[in-house]
DNA sequence: TTCACCTACTGATATTTATCATTGTTAGCA
DNA sequence: TGCTAACAATGATAAATATCAGTAGGTGAA
């Protein structure tokens, strides 16, 4: 158990990038109380589709995977989440089960939440329940560019945007790789193409000279055309 | 003006359609003093993308697409808003400019309602935010899911899953014709392919006896077939 | 260490979809 | 009514992407 997760959520840093900076004093304090820490080993399942979730999950440490099967079977990756998101919020709030599955990338920490202590909140605390409905906007949003994207752009355009958003979220390592390391399969299914499609257009990049690789990792060397190529 | 508008908010039915049922006897009071109804004819622009919106246009009738621009310029519809549905809500509650272009598909009756009424309550009546941020979190859900159609599905299931969406919402007129009469440029920017391949596709459909056209107009034949094409 | 397995990679090919060009058709309007 | 502009339809082709098949390489477990 990491230091932030052993404090109480008064005191957590973590806190400050989701709703629940709008909480009160109180409010924290029950969360506090009833919440639990939890480790979740690399690649385990935190919670899958159609599953009725009792709570959410709060990310202290290391980045989940948010996926769905399509009707075919292919899965895509719709987010990745990493410190300070909460999983498993919108499915609370809009009172269905879950409808994406959560799967640790990398060994994580998470504080389990119950729904009482997320939802009874938004009855009273306004600051909060608009803290919450800013996110959800902000998300809303998000999704939309998603389907635009996918929609009209190339395998080509949208590999290199996923690349540029994982240098931008993750940032990368004192050699220049990326700190975000993914099989060729999850990056596939976050950019939304065969696996092997992937494979061939970070081929394509590394020919190209715009990035090289070692093993997994991924090293950007030229990030300008990266981003033109994204347009 | 029809007769719903020129009554009082606090009468309208069509508020029963989103989180303005919420809304206290005061807050629905002032909305009514200050909206203002506007008609909107066939084709029309009512928001563009990065516009700065100062207020939602609640539907009373007719019904618009909301669409975005990819940047290779090609135009996805996200969205179709009908009777109930309010206009620019997200842009607000984000405090950002409008991501989408929302443009009459019909001829549309609208209400103008000012930002203030809209946001205000929300620092107040929480049965309002609640849902409000119920509303959000389908439409994020929605959104999700759309996603992993757009990666994961053929054009020819996302056809089939269009026409089923466009029977499903807005019905067939007696002969049995879709009630929803789109162009096919807008059919295939909703289903995200190209003018020609949707087309195509319909005159597929029709080949196979699912479907029958006449102009832009298209009735189900065989619904029970398309469900299955669409997966 | 060695084996077995998983993953990365590459090639060949099929399929899907976009694009360009052209012809037909419809619907609104002078 | 007939004209015109917009839209639907179709063909030919190119480009993008998926699929299948197989090889190579790295990693963890007995």
């Amino acid at each position: 158990m990491s230091d932030k997760a052993k404090n109480k959520c008064e005191q957590c840093i973590i806190r400050q990038f989701n709703s629940m900076r709008a909480m009160t004093h109180e409010e924290l304090s029950n969360v506090s109380k009833s919440k639990e820490v939890r480790t979740i080993k690399k690649g385990e399942l935190i919670f899958k589709e159609g599953d009725s979730l009792n709570g959410v999950f709060c990310v202290n440490s290391g980045i989940s995977k948010l996926s769905k099967l399509s009707e075919n079977g292919k899965s895509q990756i719709v987010k990745l989440a990493g410190k300070g998101e909460i999983l498993g919020q919108r499915s609370l709030i809009a009172q269905e089960e879950a409808n994406l599955t959560a799967v640790a990338i990398d060994d994580m920490e998470v504080c389990f939440i119950s729904k009482e202590h997320i939802l009874e909140p938004l009855n009273r605390n306004n600051e909060y329940s608009s803290e919450m409905l800013r996110h959800m906007a902000n998300e809303l949003k998000e999704a939309d560019d998603v389907i635009v994207n996918m929609s009209h752009k190339s395998v080509k355009q949208r590999m290199a945007a996923c690349l540029l958003y994982m240098s931008d979220m993750y940032g990368s390592d004192s050699e220049g790789y990326l700190n975000l390391i993914l099989p060729r399969e999850d990056i596939a299914d976050i950019v939304g193409t065969a696996t092997e499609s992937a494979i061939r257009m970070i081929s394509d990049l590394k020919k190209k000279g715009l990035i090289t690789t070692s093993g997994k990792r991924i090293k950007i060397l030229d990030i300008r055309k990266l981003q033109s190529m994204a347009q």
